[in-house]
Formats: structure tokens, sequence, C-alpha cells
DNA sequence: AACACGTGGTC
DNA sequence: TGACCAAGTGT
């Protein structure tokens, strides 16, 4: 284990530096619903849904989930579809899915109850570094570091820290910090403190710092280099996926959905067939419907054009080019199975969980068809 | 270490 | 309008 040193923590009040901080927090925090109280199962939830997700979005995805899976063991028992469907329009759904072994996990070796020590509960599927300590210092008091963006961002100013916080290793520096700093009569307050600040006054434009709290206490407000940090290097660029997608029906008016892979981008939520065109540009039609023949026997014909929809990921961007069409020959049930293929009404194909941009064919559907 | 992994809001 | 961002983790 090497020590890490960060020599500007000396000038640090560190007594004074908790008060101002914890005070503040006790006073200004804004009441949440995940603060009603301290059940780990709640702040759990709370902390995977908030990982790169803002708390205005978060919200009412929190209450629903809470609503329809009140306790650990209630969340266990949910089936897959159930627990996507919680999840829909959240992203990044590999953190439902993790949550939802992780929390069987519990259920099965711990009685239950959520772990309160560093080495249980950082095996779970999906508690990283920064979600273990926000557990074990928010809902069992535990004096960790919960060390996310804000945080970085904070004590990069307070103790004027220039390393790059898009490096993994640079988390480390700022785990040290919180050691040090860290109130451990109140770690709860002491870290959410630090990521409400970084939410409300230290902000990543332009930091409010004549509201600080702890401007007394900030190296680089004291420099006048706030502006300045963190440092933070990296930015990739986005690459574009070309598709074709086509809202399909038959004679009895149903929706043919597929279901994605298990792994990868959106794994295990449904969507409308389509394919990666990187072929052309005038053939788009022609080319699904020989794509869709040769994986499914069965000819489609496309009858109009729908949207054209571009969605941003982090990652890459699809151009999704969308047509309506009928399917009139018969797709034989052992395809539909093989193929994770299913014809579903209108009112079933709400049991399933969509990709947002999924979710605007059929929004552009019934805004052109004038009915719902 | 670097990249995959979603979405909606902001300046 | 195109970054850049928002309570990160897995590989």
């Amino acid at each position: 284990m090497k020590e890490i040193n960060i020599p500007t923590i000396e000038k640090i009040n560190i007594e004074a530096f908790q008060k101002d901080l914890v005070s503040w927090f006790l006073e200004e925090q804004r009441e949440l619903p995940w603060r009603e109280n301290k059940d780990p199962y709640r702040v759990w939830v709370s902390e995977i849904m908030l990982q790169q997700t803002r708390v205005d979005t978060v919200i009412p995805y929190f209450n629903r989930f809470i609503d329809w899976f009140p306790t650990l063991e209630d969340f266990a028992n949910a089936d897959e579809e159930k627990i996507l469907k919680a999840w829909e329009g959240l992203g990044y759904y590999s953190r439902v899915r993790n949550l939802h072994s992780a929390v069987q996990e519990v259920k099965a070796l711990y009685n239950g109850v959520v772990p309160d020590s560093p080495e249980e509960i950082s095996k779970l599927k999906g508690v990283g570094p920064y979600t273990a300590g926000a557990i074990l210092s928010i809902a069992y008091g535990k004096p960790e570091p919960a060390v996310d963006g804000n945080v970085m961002r904070v004590l990069s100013r307070i103790l004027m820290i220039y390393e790059d916080i898009a490096k993994p290793k640079t988390r480390k520096t700022f785990e040290a910090a919180v050691r040090k700093l860290i109130d451990h009569n109140h770690t709860s307050a002491f870290n959410q403190a630090l990521m409400e600040l970084g939410a409300l006054i230290c902000t990543p434009g332009k930091p409010a710092c004549l509201l600080c709290p702890v401007q007394s206490h900030c190296l680089a407000f004291e420099a006048g280099v706030q502006s300045e940090l963190p440092v933070k290097i990296q930015k990739k660029k986005t690459r574009d996926v070309p598709i074709v997608a086509v809202l399909l029906t038959n004679e009895k008016g149903e929706f043919l959905i597929h279901k994605r892979a298990s792994e990868g981008l959106l794994a295990n939520l449904w969507e409308y067939p389509n394919f990666e065109n990187h072929t052309s540009l005038q053939h788009k039609r022609e080319f699904f419907e020989s794509r869709f023949q040769e994986m499914y026997g069965v000819k489609p014909e496309i009858t109009d054009p729908l949207v054209k929809i571009e969605h941003v990921f982090s990652h890459l961007v699809w151009k999704v080019d969308t047509y309506t069409g009928t399917v009139k020959e018969k797709i034989s049930e052992a395809t539909l199975i093989e193929n994770q293929l299913k014809w579903v009404s209108k009112t079933e194909i709400e049991e399933f969980a969509f990709p947002v941009s999924h979710q605007k064919m059929m929004k552009a559907y019934n805004d052109k068809e004038g009915n719902n």
C-alpha cells in the first residue's frame, strides 16, 4: 500500500472545515425521497440510479421503483422483464441487472441484510469504490470515502490539486484526502455535503464562491484559480452507425418486436426489427427486406417511411431510418423463438422495456395515424 | 489504462 | 449546435 502525499492538506483547519461543511449541509440540504430514512436498500438503489444521472431525472424513477419494490426482498423476487421496465429510459441498463443479481446475493448469503464491511459490500455486482463508500457512510455511519465527480471537483479546488480527474488513479488521491478530512461523527452528512456542495455551489462552470460555506478554507479561491480546476483531459469521438428499422404489423394488427442480446449495448431490451446498414443510400428498403428474409425466411413489405431518428449515445450515434411495413406470411413458431422475436398487441407492448430511440418510433407511428 | 455503457439538460 | 456534463462500474 503506497502512501499518498497531499501537501496542501496541512493548510486546512480540519475541524473548522468539518463544522462549516456539515452545518451547511444540515441546514441547506435538499429534501430528496432517498433521504427520508437510512434504509440501506433505499440508499443502495438511489446510489445506483444516481450514477452519471441527474437528481431531477432520478426522483420519479426512484419513487416508482420503491412503489414497485418496497423492500430488498420484493426486488430480489421480481422478474427481469419487470426490473428492466422499472429502468426503461434511465440508461446504463447493466446497472439494474447487476443490482438485481447483487440483491439476490444479499438475500441468499446475508439473510437479506446489506453487508456493512468494505470487503463484503465491494464484492457485490455493480458496487464499485464510490457506491461502497456511499452506502457504508450514509446507511451505516462508517468513515469511508465516497469519491464521485463532485467530490473530486470540490476537493481539487479546496486543496488545489491539479491531477487529471479523468485518470483512474486520481480517485485514490481524493480518497486519501477524504480519509484525512472526514468527520467521524458525521460520516453521512460529511460525504453527502461534499456532493451537495458540488451540485449546488461548487459547480463545474461558474462556482458560486460568494455563497460557499467553506470559502474561507478554499485554497483555489484564495489563489483565484477556482475556474481552472479541476483539470480534466479527455474526449472520445463518437462514431456514426447507420441503421434501418421497421415497425412491422401482421393482419391481426400486432407488432413484431425483437429481444436484444444479453450482453453489450442495451442488453436484454426489446426493439423493432432493424439492421445495421453500411451498404448504401437509396436501397435501404430492399436491404432490409432481403436481410429480414435471409434471417427469418419470410419477406416483409415495407410501406411508408416513418421518421429519421438520430440517437446520441456516449460513444456512438445511431442514424436510424425508420419505416412501417407488413408481414403477410406466417413466421413459424420455431423461428420466432429461435430469434427472440414476438408478436404483441399494442396493449401487451407496454410490458416490455424499449430504448428511447425505439420508443420514438411508436410515438411517431401514433402521431401519424392520429390514433393511440 | 482505455473504452463500453444511455439519456436528457445546458450554455 | 456541438461539446460537455451528472452521485461510476465492468472488462
